[in-house]
DNA sequence: TTGTTATATGATAATAATTCTCCTTTGAAA
DNA sequence: TTTCAAAGGAGAATTATTATCATATAACAA
């Protein structure tokens, strides 16, 4: 992903280009690991070192609310953040805060299918996410 | 659900009887909505007006690691309680806060059977939840 | 029943992630 | 270039939760 596209999908969305938000949407796709504001405050301040912790969550919202990133919820007190947009679900690790995400087609149809016939009364589903919990076989 | 019942709860998991952790249960319970600690203590104050906040937290983290209550996670920064202790998954309304229990046993065995013929390279599944988020059609 | 003791509670301070406020800077359009 | 709405920086404030520690009490034994 180069700092062009990057630029790019900020353009398109109407908000201004400026180097923290091109640092920090950089860093969510680079990092790839559903980091935190700390983790990618973390990351930017060497070529960043004035940046304010206030901006990282400023901009983070702001690419949120443009649907540029999503929010990750976790069981701790901290949320994590993700550049990956299509749809998908995510693995967590039951003895780590490791989070990996997990895109499987056959899957989404196969529930897409379940709830078109069954349906959940009173209730008009919008999105479906997995939270899949167990232990990963590979360290990293 | 009696209080008898309530404090054998407690009991079977070797855990102190204590007023305040009989009304905690009791109003988790009762309340059935997955109320926030703030909920919690508002509904018991009535009869424990000299009930300490951190008492509440405390008699919460307890019921919840000896496996008397989950902790469900929400977008925002407020963890909330069930008393469901049976594998069930969570309606999310995408307008507010509410959330609701969706218990439904043909969808947990489809998953099962999928990823156990499918699997998951490198991870050992524990368990599955969905966050099916949308709205409800019904008040309440 | 009473005494003993480990455990729980209450009061309050501390923490940690996030948000707010307010002033300054800057990106982008004209 | 100039203009100015929008964005960033610094630090205070907020909010949910946790820690600390003195006091109270549930459970058990004598
Ligand atoms: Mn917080
Ligand atoms: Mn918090
Ligand atoms: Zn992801
Ligand atoms: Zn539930």
């Amino acid at each position: 992903m180069k700092v062009t596209e990057i630029r790019n999908k900020i353009i398109e969305k109407g908000l201004k280009v400026t180097p923290q938000r091109i640092a920090i949407l950089e860093a969510i796709i680079k990092l790839n690991n559903h980091p935190t504001a700390e983790n990618i405050l973390d990351y930017i301040r060497d070529n960043h070192p004035n940046i304010a912790t206030a901006t990282v969550y400023k901009v983070l919202d702001a690419l949120a609310s443009n649907k540029l990133i999503k929010k990750v919820k976790t069981e701790r007190d901290v949320m994590r953040y993700d550049a990956v947009m299509e749809s998908h679900h995510h693995l967590y690790c039951s003895e780590s805060d490791r989070i990996e995400d997990y895109k499987d087609n056959e899957l989404n149809e196969l529930l897409e299918k379940y709830f078109e016939t069954k349906g959940i009364p009173d209730f008009q589903i919008e999105d479906i996410k997995l939270q899949i919990i167990g232990k990963f076989m590979t360290n990293r």
